[in-house]
DNA sequence: ATGAAAGCGCTAACAA
DNA sequence: TTGTTAGCGCTTTCAT
């Protein structure tokens, strides 16, 4: 494979000014460049990135950390990003953690071996050893998704106590009254959110409604044998909620072997938008994360941090929507009681 | 950012030592190894592996190159490879191409300004500018999922004639006689030869049966109203057989939006099978593609091409599985002439 | 078994 | 405007 001193002979030219050209920094006759730039094109030249970011020390490569590439949340939020670093001359490193805290600490370390330019990362729990690490390494990080309480670094979530709060709202409004919140696992601070979102409106409602919380686990499987544990034990549910989008597929498979009736017998809402969620019967009501301005919002914050801003750390939330469809729909009998306010979303809404 | 040389240092070693400690390439006495382990957890040394490879000339990078890492197709087996490649001590670059012949020679030339060890290439389309830059920079590549017709590479692909006749043979033993294929673009090799699979079970069939190709395109919203204009002009299909993920998506909500009934009205079989697929009503019936089974081919191929394997090209074609759920169930009316065999299975088979 | 020194491909400082 | 030279962090001779 050629280098730039091969190519540097056969325009001759030194390298240093292969290096001008090819970089544009400094100007260079144009004569020059047109032997350059054929020299290249005859030799087949490529540029040694790596062996730039070594003399240079400016990297263009950004490390990627997500729980599960597989995952369609993740794999959408990563497709987002990799085309705004491509936009803005970075590639990616993209590595998975497979939810495990250890892995996350092991491809973090991994990520580093790369010297990247900056992190992006979607921690699997609270525990975060990224951010003593990544300090310490005096790499730009930031963190997207499940994101911890008091960020003392630039985060970028959603904000899940208004949704879930709105969902829960929505349930009783339609009539139900014993409201199962199914999270992926509680450790997650996405889930503990969302469930005091859920917590917040039932409490609001006042003693009508009753609220159950259990942990489906992270694969679809498993969360839909606990569902159907849970199914076939009276009380029986009247509003299913699942909290991110593998349990709500676990939800799915456990209301079709369990032979309740949607929305008739049970209010099913699921959370994330895919698209095959149109396409089930019946269609699902669901809370629309903004991926991609999530995604976004994570570049451009390491974007300014790579570019120097030291401002204090952001704390991004962005609003999810509701995406109403008939799997909410009317319960088989008209609510005794329908509400109108819902005082625990409104106070969310403030705060937020 | 500490480097070699202040560990080095702190150890009261050479340079050299660290790194034979740390590659454990000639051996060192004991008393130096803990002298160096205790100065790279202290410093919180991290090996810059770009530098390594410069110096060294042995990559521990991969390249891989997907159409689009948002289709769960394409994540599955990136995720698959992402596990291999780790066991293997390489790290992945992953990039996409985006449907797009054009990036997808753009990317291939980013992946080789990192100088990969390898490249695992999943093509757009046949044009394939892959091989000639890969073989011109030396870089050994393994092609999969939408490989060419005469390979003078290494390709991993799957049967996609006998699979797509026995799907066929499938529908018409259903009593289905006109059959409705849906590619996304027959551009791509893998949905010619599953057409050229249809097309000869049919012929196989006699002349009571009717076979119809039709190009959904790369979005299921783009399949959806294409075949929305198709399904509401007569003659009607009594059978849909959706060539891939995405236009298998696409068909649903057509279907969903025609008011035909599955499988009564018609029959529906799609390709790939994701897990949502299970809980569509009715329970669709679909194709199931080895994927993890193609990426871990794909990995060893490449693993002993690096190796210095230079035997001939391999041409891999593993064999898919059709998974018989109820939206191909038997029609409204009995069949009017099972057929109890299917001859371009058969040949198909025997082929293969 | 260890260290000194060269050099991978590139860019940045310095010289001309 | 161009070339010369040094050196990024590492591994690998070669010498001890």
């Amino acid at each position: 494979m050629p280098s730039i001193r091969t190519v540097a002979q056969r325009a001759g030219v030194s390298t240093a000014t292969v290096s001008n050209v090819l970089n544009a920094r400094r100007s260079v006759a144009p004569e020059l460049v047109s032997r350059v730039r054929s020299a290249v094109a005859e030799l087949g030249y490529i540029t040694d990135l790596g062996a730039a970011r070594l003399r240079s020390r400016r990297s263009t490569i950004a490390g990627v950390l997500v729980p599960d590439i597989a995952n369609n949340f993740f794999a959408t939020f990563v497709s987002v990003l990799e085309k705004a670093a491509r936009r803005d001359g970075y590639d990616l490193l993209i590595v998975s953690s497979s939810d495990d805290p250890l892995q996350e600490e092991a491809q973090l370390r991994t990520l580093l071996t790369w010297r990247p330019a900056g992190l992006i990362i979607l921690p699997c729990d609270d525990s975060l050893p990224a951010r003593s690490i990544a300090a310490a390494a005096g790499v730009p990080l930031v963190t997207a998704d499940r994101i911890p309480d008091a960020p003392e670094m630039d985060t970028i979530g959603v904000d899940n106590r208004v949704v879930a709060a709105e969902v829960t709202c929505h349930l009783i409004a339609g009539g139900r009254r014993r409201i199962l919140a199914c999270a992926s696992l509680l450790s997650i601070n996405n889930m503990r959110e969302r469930c005091d979102g859920v917590a917040a409106a039932v409490r609001d409602a006042g003693a009508g409604v009753e609220l159950e919380v259990i942990e489906g686990g992270l694969t679809a499987a498993g969360c839909r044998d606990r569902l159907i544990d849970r199914l076939t034990t009276p009380p029986t549910p009247d509003a299913l909620f699942m909290l991110n989008n593998i349990v709500t597929l676990g939800g799915l498979e456990a209301l079709a072997a369990s032979g309740l009736a949607v929305p008739q017998d049970v209010a099913l809402v699921g959370f994330d938008d895919a698209e095959w969620m149109r396409v089930v019967s019946p269609p699902l009501t669901t809370v629309r994360q903004p991926i991609e301005e999530m995604a976004l919002a994570a570049w451009e914050r390491l974007m300014a941090r790579v570019g120097g801003d030291i401002s204090p750390p952001h704390g991004v939330r962005l609003a999810c929507t509701l995406q109403i469809r008939q799997s909410s729909g009317p319960a088989q009998l008209p609510p005794e009681r329908p509400l109108v306010r819902c005082p625990a979303l409104e106070a969310a809404v403030r705060a937020s």
